[in-house]
DNA sequence: TGACAAGTTGTACAAATGTACGATATTTTA
DNA sequence: TAAAATATCGTACATTTGTACAACTTGTCA
C-alpha cells in the first residue's frame, strides 16, 4: 500500500474528517478507542472505522505503529493545514470566500457569547500589533 | 420527476451548495447566467451545471419556470435555512460543534478585521438585549 | 499448547458525486 | 421556411463515499 507523501493533501471526505478530529482529540488511539470517542448518536461499526483510518493512512493523514495486537493511529498531518483548507474550501462553496458572513451567522444563532468576541477582540488587537493596520485582504474575488 | 416537498431537507453536496450559492447571488437565472457566474478558476461544462441545477430541483432547492426558450431557475428553499444547517454540519465534523475554534481560526488567519470584530460586537449587543444574559448554550457534548 | 478473544485484511457493494456527451426540441433569423 | 443557434433531456460512467462482512492472524490465558 503506498502512502502518500506528507504535503501533498489528498482532499478528505466528511467521514474521514470526522475520525480524524477524534483522533487529534485523544491524540492518538485504537480503532477501539476512536470508536469509543464516537458520539452517541453517530454509533458506526468497528469495521467502518477501521476502513476510514486505513483510507486516512493511505492519503497520508495519520500513521500507524503496531501495538501489541492492534494498531495504534496517529495524526500525521498538521492540524491547521487540515482545518485551514477545510475552512477556506467551506467558504468558498457556501459565501464565495467571504468568511464575514459565517461568522455573523454563528453571531445571530447564539453560538458565540460575548465572552467569545471579548477574546476574538484581543486575539485581534495582538494580531494587528504585529501586521500593522488593518489586512487588506482580498475576499470574494470581485464580480 | 417527483420534486421533494418543502421542508424536507435532502442533503447537499458540495458541488451542488456552490450552484445554489450563485443562484442565490444573481437571484435566479438560466443555466447560462450561472454559468458565467462561475469563478473563472472553477469552469465547469455548461451540461455539468445544467445537471447540478436539474439535482437541485430534484431534490427542492430550486424550482424553474420557462423564459423563451430557456429555463429561469430561481431558489425555493430559506437560504438562512440552509446555511444552517451546512454551518452545523461542518461545524459538527471538524470541531466537535464548537464554534469557537473556527472563529478564532479565522481571526488569526487575517480573514476578518478589527472592523468586522466591531460590527459583531454590536451584532451580539443588540441580540442580547433581547436574549438576556449569556446563552447557555450545549456545544460539544460534555465527555 | 490449544482455544479464545481481539485485530487486521481483503473485499464488497449500493448510493452519491462530479462531470459531460449526444440526441432531440425550440427559437430566432436570414 | 430552412438553417443556425441555443436549450433541454436522457443517459452514462468513472470515482468516491459510507458502510460493513467474512476470513484470516496473532497475542493471551488457562
Amino acid at each position: 500500500m503506498t502512502i502518500k507523501s506528507v504535503g501533498t493533501l489528498q482532499p478528505l471526505s466528511p467521514a474521514e474528517t470526522e475520525i480524524l478530529r477524534l483522533l487529534w482529540e485523544i491524540g492518538s488511539g485504537t480503532v477501539q478507542q476512536v470508536c469509543e470517542k464516537l458520539p452517541p448518536e453517530r454509533q458506526i461499526a468497528y469495521a467502518t472505522v477501521q476502513t476510514l483510518l486505513r483510507r486516512l493512512e493511505k492519503k497520508g493523514y495519520v500513521t500507524h505503529t503496531i501495538e501489541g495486537k492492534a494498531h495504534l493511529f496517529r495524526p500525521h498531518a498538521r492540524r491547521e493545514q487540515v482545518v485551514s483548507s477545510a475552512v477556506t474550501s467551506f467558504l468558498e462553496r457556501l459565501f464565495g470566500g467571504d468568511p464575514v458572513p459565517l461568522v455573523q451567522h454563528l453571531a445571530r444563532h447564539n453560538q458565540i457569547t460575548r465572552e467569545d468576541i471579548e477574546r476574538l477582540k484581543e486575539l485581534i488587537e495582538n494580531r494587528e500589533s504585529s501586521c500593522k493596520g488593518t489586512p487588506d485582504n482580498p475576499r470574494s474575488q470581485g464580480e
